[in-house]
DNA sequence: CTGTTAGCGCCTTCAC
DNA sequence: GTGAAGGCGCTAACAG
């Protein structure tokens, strides 16, 4: 029978009428009989009729298609980021078209690739971490179709993108632990060449001073991230002559690693020495010891806010305000979990 | 200067030669003499020239588009399986179309259409929690659409899917349980009209037999996976004259749930009550006590093998082999833990 | 080896 | 109110 097969044409046929008029028909022209109207709808109904809109966006050069790059999906963070994307693009009746680089650079520029030749409307991407060449992105920007980056951000000028500001929650936690009596403040960060290291680092500084506590460079250690890294940064922390008595760690699973390795070597956790992190993961509501607080990212927000951003682009496609580059930056916020 | 916007029929001009000798040149036909190919090459690259995948798609009625539907992205589970498609999709230069049925049977139905109106290749579907009109998917079969279903499958005949077999894993962890002594042990089920926890009761029951444990239905406790439905369920289990010694959880956020309300009642953790749950979830190993082991369901590999079978189904589209149906049943595997 | 011709399914002037 | 004709960019018979 062949469902799914019938065109405008097979209808026209069967109605005597011309292709054109069906066509109008089918998307309510105005200067078309009710009573044609009736009978072609009624009989593209009975004939199961389909418009195939890989012909329409052939046509209108508009696919309805956004493309999203992000490093992983096994990473929560991003699969929550995703999630928001997702939910906005459905509102407005656009289709994701996925793509995960994996961290690697050629892996992205090849899914660039793929999405650009799929005539993807727009694009929303975070970066690979080893991502150093940008020509891909230059050549989407040539090919005027609009991106807007999310949390990891090529260092490019004229672009749009949104992150979270790690600042203002590092300095609510820093303050959070002041008022809690604390001046000795480590910091178990990310790997050293990590933005977001550099980023949690340089507000460290500043949250400490603007509270008049004196920088001791050897309470920052680094981390690989690694479960063995976490460990070994915890260790360092333990062995310094003058011990912290609060730890802010990268994230949440830094955070539970050296909790865990403070507990193994006899440390009460958030009494000797008290943790707070980033990330906010609903998981550490099930420990015994969770960080006191964490900061909130809101990854699902900015999914959401990255794609209106884009939308928006999308909206006002031809005007000339090109010139205009959406540089958002949602506050992070720190979120107190235990308040005994 | 237009980039992105030149076509076969420009260069064919400037060249002097007819559009299908350009175009045959691009894809590398033989039969197209070594020097015209350079010349059309070159020129295309010059003109900064791009096939046009909507005009080709349409011509070929191929896309190379996979539309994937799952309930949510924020479920871990959901998001690995997807990470493992879309690691073979991309393998295979396929791109994934994504949507979230957020289990809303509505939005499931208007997402298939999209992804047919937008001519996918074949699809992947986890199927919402509440649908139980199967319409559009018998759609997409008149419509000779491919679709593998994955985790959550529909109660239709004649379909593909792939899904973890529960019954593996439960075994595995009574036998578990019975060989570390334990002889009453408990169970924490899901909602009573979900599949899942239909079969994790059946593999429960078929497990006890096996070890030729009376059945006691008063063991059996159900939960609607929220926190206060798993204290509430955990409540019961305590409320028994004769507790359990072992409890198996639905999964481990319940089994968390159980054990954060069993800890509070003073009873000691895989001591007085030993637990065992689902999904093998990482964070577990940050706990205090964690469930001692966990039935792991690869939502990883399934998702590649889910990928892989839609892809084979892809492969042979002509051929008549209408009549199989591809009804794969992953084993789940039991994780032990902790070991002391 | 290369050119000619025909569409793919739809929308859109331009006529009547 | 409706029909005829043309074309979007590309591929693929069918001819040379």
């Amino acid at each position: 029978m062949g469902s799914g097969k019938a065109t405008i044409v097979d209808i026209a046929k069967k109605l005597g009428i011309s292709k054109s008029t069906v066509s109008r028909a089918l998307s309510d022209h105005h200067s078309i009989g009710l009573r044609t109207k009736m009978r072609v709808k009624q009989l593209a109904a009975e004939l199961n009729y389909e418009p195939d809109q890989t012909a329409i966006f052939f046509k209108q050069r508009k696919t309805f298609l956004i493309g999203v790059i992000l490093p992983s999906l096994s990473i929560n963070f991003f699969s929550s980021i995703l999630s928001g994307i997702e939910d906005i693009a459905y509102e407005k009746n656009y289709t994701l078209l996925l793509g995960q680089s994996r961290d690697d650079e050629e892996r992205e520029k090849k899914i660039v690739e793929t999405m650009k030749n799929h005539r993807v409307d727009g694009m929303l991407i975070s970066i690979s971490k080893n991502t150093s060449d940008y020509s891909h992105f230059e050549l989407l920007k040539k090919n005027k179709i609009p991106v807007v980056f999310f949390d990891r951000i090529p260092q490019m000028p004229e672009i749009h993108y949104i992150a979270s500001k790690l600042e203002s929650g590092m300095i609510e936690a820093v303050n959070f632990l002041v008022k809690r009596g604390h001046k000795i403040i480590g910091l178990i960060n990310g790997p050293e060449k990590l933005p977001a290291s550099k980023e949690r680092y340089d507000a460290y500084i500043k949250a400490l001073q603007n509270n008049r506590i004196k920088i001791n460079e050897s309470l920052v250690v680094h981390s690989d991230i690694t479960v063995d890294g976490n460990n070994e940064a915890m260790k360092k922390i333990l062995a310094l002559k003058k011990r912290p008595t609060a730890v802010i760690a990268f994230n949440d699973y830094v955070a539970m690693d050296a909790i865990h390795y403070a507990k193994r070597h006899k440390v009460k956790v958030n009494k000797d020495i008290s943790f707070v992190s980033f990330a906010n993961e609903a998981i550490c509501d099930y420990m015994d010891h969770p960080p006191l607080a964490s900061i909130e990212q809101f990854p699902y927000e900015q999914g959401v806010k990255a794609t209106e951003t884009l939308l928006q682009l999308l909206q006002k496609g031809g005007e000339k305000d090109d010139q205009i580059f959406h540089n958002i930056l949602l506050p992070s916020q720190l979120v107190v979990r235990v308040t005994k």
